[in-house]
RNA sequence: GGAGAGGUUCCCGAGUGGCCAAAGGGGACAGACUGUAAAUCUGUUGGCGACGCCUUCGGAGGUUCGAAUCCUCCCCUCUCCA
């Protein structure tokens, strides 16, 4: 078991890595001091989504700050909004989503499990279910907590004060979400609470409520929303532009390497277990020329394989790449497909890349040839039909679609 | 309950009887350039063994030589008034 860290200016220091806001500073620190002098750890609520069990690197930068907690010796507490999930955080699209079973939930959960261990210690993580607490709440309970806050205060938040303004519709059990992740703190009795910068305020609620019911106010911390590969939307199953923590080494490290020079040092700081003077360094490594900025890409790239699939799973990816495309050869593992070879005849390729899956439609397959995008053991094709090449022929479809004919 | 606006190809959004497989933008994909970078430039972006044919514009019918466009009914979304 850990022990709690003694010095708690070095606790302020990793607690505050990549956080964005502290609310507030001096608050956490005489929590600190207090957890230590009644030598009692923190409890440390996040809260997650039931629906969306797939975990990518956007949510690790917030699991990562709970994994700094648990270095420190405090409590994690992994918080499934099941009970909140059925009204759907007005955030992105508010809508009310149908309820999950219960089997679905538990199912959900483990998911989690299976993949939040990856970076925290089970030993100290506590996971918990809202409707635990509100599925039992009476509705009377429920008005008494609604009274205790203001619609005018509800306005502050950004995206209510916007619709409000444009005379877009917000419907009244969007206030309840903020009021019920609010609860939630009550109910966990959470010294901190962990969430990203578009939380804020539903964080803030949190510590209105607590106070309101003689608790102490809990400390919230602000975690800035990772940008997809894309660099510029946040990272998100939906957007497509994610890397999931389950994924395969190989796709892991080829998508960190296609990621630009400026969003590489983005995940530096926000993913990477290097010290901020380390990042800089290579910053100016770069920079002066010393070093190529692939090469750094490709530590961080690494470093996350790594993390995730170990460091036999990491070298080998970074074998992998380097073989496809940095020397631009056929990589080992390509699907193989069986053609005719008992007559004469000639190859209609477009329906031999459909049915082999490799493009959606035959149509598909009729511009990328076009364009110059179907390539037979390296050279370009120019038309559809081809004769019968000879035996383990490679075609390659696009940058990274690959065909071995036998 | 009353009045009005609207549902178009992955998304946004033009189109109001033939020139429409449907402008423009975004995204995506491909090519050039590279470091599978990014940025930029160019092209493609319904299906089909394909200079033609087939299916698309909320759903179902109808008018017409011809409909995304006109008519009827239905479904859905939004706004305003009460």
């Amino acid at each position: 078991m850990f022990e709690m860290e003694k010095d708690i200016d070095k606790s302020i220091d990793l607690i505050s890595r990549g956080a964005v806001e502290i609310i507030a500073e001096e608050d956490l620190r005489k929590r600190l001091e207090k957890a230590l002098s009644e030598d009692r750890p923190l409890r440390v609520k996040a809260g997650f989504d039931p629906t969306a069990p797939d975990l990518h690197l956007g949510h690790t930068v917030l699991i990562q700050k709970m994994r700094h907690f648990q270095e420190l010796g405090h409590e994690v507490i992994f918080l499934i909004g099941d009970f909140t999930g059925l009204i759907g955080d007005p955030t992105g699209k508010s809508e009310t989503r149908p309820p999950l079973t219960p089997d679905q939930v538990q199912e959900n959960a483990a998911t989690y499990k299976e993949q939040i261990f990856k970076i925290l210690d089970p030993g100290r993580t506590l996971i918990a279910f809202n409707s635990k607490w509100m599925n039992k709440m009476a509705s009377i309970d429920m008005i008494r907590l609604c009274a205790k806050y203001t619609v005018a205060r509800m306005l502050e938040r950004e995206d209510f004060k916007q619709r409000f303004t444009q005379q877009r519709p917000i419907a009244i059990h969007e206030f309840i979400y903020p009021l019920i992740q609010g609860y939630d703190s009550l109910a966990l009795k959470a010294d901190v609470e962990l969430g990203g910068t578009d939380q804020k305020f539903n964080l803030l609620v949190g510590r209105q409520i607590q106070k309101e019911y003689g608790q102490e106010p809990q400390v919230v911390i602000t975690m800035p929303l990772l940008e997809g590969l894309d660099g510029i939307q946040k990272m998100s199953k939906s957007l497509g532009n994610y890397v999931g923590i389950t994924e395969e080494p190989d796709s892991m490290f080829g998508k960190i390497m296609s990621i630009s020079d400026e969003l590489m040092f983005r995940y530096y700081e926000l993913l990477s277990a290097r010290s901020l003077e380390e990042i800089e360094q290579l910053k100016r490594g770069i920079e002066a020329g010393a070093v190529h900025p692939k090469d750094v890409k490709a530590q961080l790239a690494y470093e996350l394989v790594e993390r995730y699939h170990g460091s036999e799973a990491a070298e080998k990816a970074r074998q992998q790449f380097d073989t496809q495309f940095s020397k631009g050869q056929v990589p080992e593992d390509i699907p193989e497909y069986v053609i005719e070879r008992d007559g004469e005849g000639r190859l209609f390729i477009p329906r031999l890349l459909k049915e082999a899956g490799l493009v959606k439609s035959s149509s598909e397959a009729r511009r990328l040839i076009r364009q110059g995008g179907v390539s037979l053991d390296g050279k370009k094709l120019g038309q559809e039909e081809i004769d019968i090449p000879a035996s383990r022929a490679v075609i390659k479809v696009g940058k990274r679609r690959y065909l071995r004919l036998v």
